[in-house]
DNA sequence: ATTATCTATAGATCTATAGATAATGC
DNA sequence: ATTATCTATAGATCTATAGATAATGC
């Protein structure tokens, strides 16, 4: 049986399994219904293009990572704390990494679509894009204090969503998400300073995240 | 006008433009014609399946990078040289990197098409999972050296292939694949040794390489 | 009465083949 | 004579709509 309280939610769910496993053009709408057990109109009753059905699922994969590392990035403290500097960007990439990894369904692929760059998906691009100009400013906020490159957020934002692609080849493991926290931080130059770093990390998760379940790894 | 010696080279040119940019299932055999200028039944006479104009693609791209790494990989010397196991992961990092950057058409994004991972298409998966093993190797043996984790060239090949996204969002910088390099090399711990690992990884490629003209940047 | 499903279908593709015509190489 | 292109089309999709029927909520 397929979750989901409602018709409407089964039929995402098996999009987001269809679309994640053979993309978007090559998934059919009828493919869908079937999955669901309905008859291919009947999805029209609750979408009213296929299209609808992408950009639903796009928009509700960015936004709980957006909206952490924007809280997390909104609470600053001294400017020369290294280990709280360090410990956003940990919890940042944990958190997010953790999502991509732990979902029922690898929603990340749905960023590579060709069919995402298009027009009508643009406030989903824009949120991504935010996402990583916050990674941008935590890593240079770390590199000013630690002995790293300015180019930390990128290169962490690069891991994390490489994350995407390690699932898609099957190679994920328990603790993936975390592990590619720790090697941000060894690149930041912080390796002794790891366990510190780890404890403040998962703080901010404990205060800013609420995503438990998402979290296992 | 489209580059390409002969006709084929035309069609495929033209395939490797719309594959990238609107995916394999988003193009029709039509669209690659009158890319090229010819009618869509004309294409068959070239190639027998749209699959195989694919198959072309995916089977040219992985093909030098893991000849190249093969190379690197089969020219070990002592084992207790730093230096020289760093030189072999950088110049693989930064010769398959380059590639990836510098090729006409983001050749790579074709790896994450789901089509990709049909039967037919099992050879190139072979290429590059074999590509992936010896960065394995190659970053094992760095680090059995240096001070950095074991997983050191799994996170290389991690990077390496985060520049096709990187390309596909338009943020490619004419050395990507050069700071990409040097970051695997300071994830091992090897900051200060970097002019002497640059040189030493150049004349690997130089030796081994024989692609110059796409490893600009 | 409203909401959700169904059957049936219009209209627009898209891949690949058949067979005719043109261009090329000897 | 062979190679490359063309026109025309078969057969199989696929998305979305129209309108009928069933299920649900008051």
């Amino acid at each position: 049986m397929r979750p989901g309280a409602t018709a409407r939610d089964e039929i995402l769910d098996a999009a987001a399994e269809l679309f994640t496993s053979q993309g978007f053009a090559n998934t059919s709408t009828r493919a869908i219904a079937d999955a669901v057990g309905i008859r291919q109109s009947s999805l029209y009753h609750h979408f009213s293009t296929k299209d609808e059905l992408l950009g639903e699922l796009l928009g509700g994969t960015v936004s709980t990572s957006l909206a952490f590392a924007r809280t997390v990035n909104d609470h600053k403290g001294d400017d020369r704390d290294v280990l709280a500097a360090a410990a956003r960007l940990h919890a940042v990439v944990l958190f997010d990494g953790s999502q991509l990894c732990n979902s029922r369904w690898n929603l990340g692929v749905l960023y590579h679509l060709p069919e995402a760059r298009a027009r009508i998906f643009q406030p989903f691009m824009a949120a991504r894009n935010e996402l990583r100009t916050i990674y941008g400013e935590l890593g240079r906020e770390l590199a000013a204090v630690a002995r790293s490159d300015a180019s930390l957020g990128d290169t962490a934002f690069r891991l994390v969503e490489s994350l995407i692609n390690l699932r898609a080849d099957g190679l994920i493991a328990a603790d993936s998400a975390s592990t590619t926290a720790d090697t941000v931080l060894i690149l930041a130059g912080l390796r002794e300073e790891l366990p510190g770093v780890r404890a403040a990390g998962a703080e901010l998760i404990r205060r800013f995240g609420g995503l438990p379940e998402l979290m296992a790894g």
